[in-house]
DNA sequence: CCGGTTGCGGCAACCGGTTGCAGGCAAGCT
DNA sequence: AGCTTGCCTGCAACCGGTTGCCGCAACCGG
């Protein structure tokens, strides 16, 4: 392995000169810096982060930890962290938690010893271990917030109004919300947005009753749908899975999608934008959430009497699934 | 922060001796371990491990380096080698190379000094790149091969065989491939495959037009499937998606599944599980995959010339899509 | 009772860079 | 011409641990 020290030998400068043409080109004069790059070059050297990182202090990474890759929910908030890293040099120093509180904390200390700061993602530990946590270095949470810490959360209940209020100026006046999972803190919100945004806007929402974020669900929703289909116009399905299954079902009892009842999911994965018609769904920014972490982090304001907190807003995707109710509704 | 020297002098040991208390445990005598061990806590004391990394000239660290995150097929990938390096309490550093040459050299750069081996996922860059880039560390490609370097490649044709002969089994003799994207080496390997399979078996296969891995195709599939209902009784799919149009437009064609004709796919993305009946399916054990690439890199043969490869075998997962196929076909 | 082991702990060098400080030199100023 | 100024460069300390080697003391057997 080739170190500074050899390039530098090399090209008849010291190290500290070498140093200084890699790193602060404009201390250095241009000859010197283009001798030292040339040999560095020529011996195929690389800066060795490691040894750097003991020095400077900072070591380019940013440590994320996530409780699972299987759900597609978090893939893009890493994505959009390691693009908000790539513009500097940095990289993604990766956690799996498995929603197990222990492992959580475990890979926050493996993890603080060697990175900038952590992007915490629906970290499952309590308030106060967290804050513990970012006194030894800058944390910020996604998808939860934790009082005197920065966050970023995404507006969920602002999209629903949107998509409620797209339903309504459609012409909907009996809307359904198929919501879920059972018991959730999110659900609840959902449902609370949903609700007022309805009834501000002069319709009526039927609460119908949370199921898991599956395709049968879907299906058996449907059912259950087909019999009050006189009324319900429209249906927003919280998860895309469900959506399908929904979408599946009413076809199968011989409704037509938009004409005769119009769906829309409050979460936009891949698939859903690929059904016949395409369904209109609540695309939540999840990569634009991890780059709006990553940048807090780095900002490093610690934890402080006001921590920065970031909302992303979520966007409406109309597709071909929604349309005005049919005559006379 | 608090140092290594810090608790050596609390414990009233020299740092060597603290340093040896707590990472060879057993070169200290029992009494002066636990002082240290007790020093170290109270201070809320860890090894820093960019320092320790310097020293010992490995970091604990894998880098993984895929094309991107979007994709559902690669991050079941870094799960395995992150759950694999778990046991050793290592981690992993992220890389997304976009599928661009430039950046994933870049990347391998980067990543290169602080990591104790690469694990490369379906790189783009040419067999010479990667060859030297091993020169440098270990190196483990996935989902390729190139020679002279360990690899981990999925046994999709083997796998394609199993599910063939499944269909075979159940009585299907006239079987058709949806495959694509089309133009790809992958999809000529299991149309070759496929074909043998059926052949051997006294099948007669019909190789459909690739299409690209989305639900619209697999409906205008089935569209056109519906005229030759009659001699196929069973297909298989390449992409998951694929198969869910094709589902849907047999469906609204009024055929059943599996009663009608049997239906599989080659991959396993979630939902296609959650379809009612639920799809048979090639079960691609990615993380699996994953996990043996780490195990690769931290035997570190470097480049040998009997470079080790691993064939991870897929899994047939049946489910309700296939059946016998109607009497009398 | 003495020399030889054995076990434990400390000294100091080292990993591969970075950086504060000071020296050397040439150009600029009076 | 003499002195200041400013630009480059080198020296050496340092980042926070690890580890080869040596010394010391207690314990062993003869």
């Amino acid at each position: 392995m080739v170190r500074l020290a050899d390039v530098a030998r090399a090209a008849g400068v010291s190290t500290s000169t070498a140093s200084r043409a890699l790193s602060r080109p404009d201390m250095v004069a241009a000859e010197t810096r283009e001798r030292v790059a040339k040999a560095a070059a020529e011996m195929g050297f690389t800066l060795n982060a490691t040894a750097r990182a003991l020095t400077t202090g900072h070591t380019g990474l940013v440590g994320v930890i996530v409780p699972t890759l299987a759900n597609p929910f978090f893939p893009p908030i890493v994505t959009g962290v390691q693009e908000s890293l790539t513009e500097t040099g940095g990289n993604v120093l990766l956690g799996v938690s498995d929603r197990s509180e222990e492992r959580e904390r475990e890979l926050a200390a493996q993890l603080g010893s060697r990175v900038d700061g952590l992007v915490l993602v629906a970290p499952v530990s309590g308030d106060a271990t967290l804050r513990e946590l970012a006194e030894r270095l800058p944390v910020v949470t996604v998808d939860r917030t934790t009082p005197g810490l920065p966050g970023v959360v995404v507006d969920t209940p602002g999209g629903v109004r949107e998509l409620m209020t797209h339903l309504l100026g459609l012409g909907h006046r009996h809307i359904a919300y198929l919501g879920g999972p059972p018991g959730s803190w999110m659900d609840r919100q959902r449902t609370r947005a949903a609700r007022k945004a309805v009834e501000d806007g002069g319709g009526e929402l039927t609460v119908l009753d949370p199921v898991p974020p599956q395709v049968d669900a879907g299906l058996a929703a449907a059912e259950h749908l087909v019999r009050r289909a006189e009324r319900v116009t429209a249906v927003m399905a919280y998860s895309s899975y469900v959506l399908l299954g929904l979408l599946m079902g009413l076809r199968g009892a011989g409704l037509r999608v938009p004409e005769d009842i119009s769906l829309a999911a409050s979460d936009d994965l891949t698939v859903i934008g690929m059904t016949q018609p395409g369904s209109t769904a609540l695309h939540v920014p999840l990569q634009e959430a991890g780059a709006a972490a990553c940048r807090l982090v780095r900002e490093a304001p610690h934890a402080g009497e006001r921590p920065p907190r970031v909302r992303v807003p979520t966007r409406l995707v109309v597709r071909g699934s929604t349309a005005p109710p049919p005559e006379g509704r």
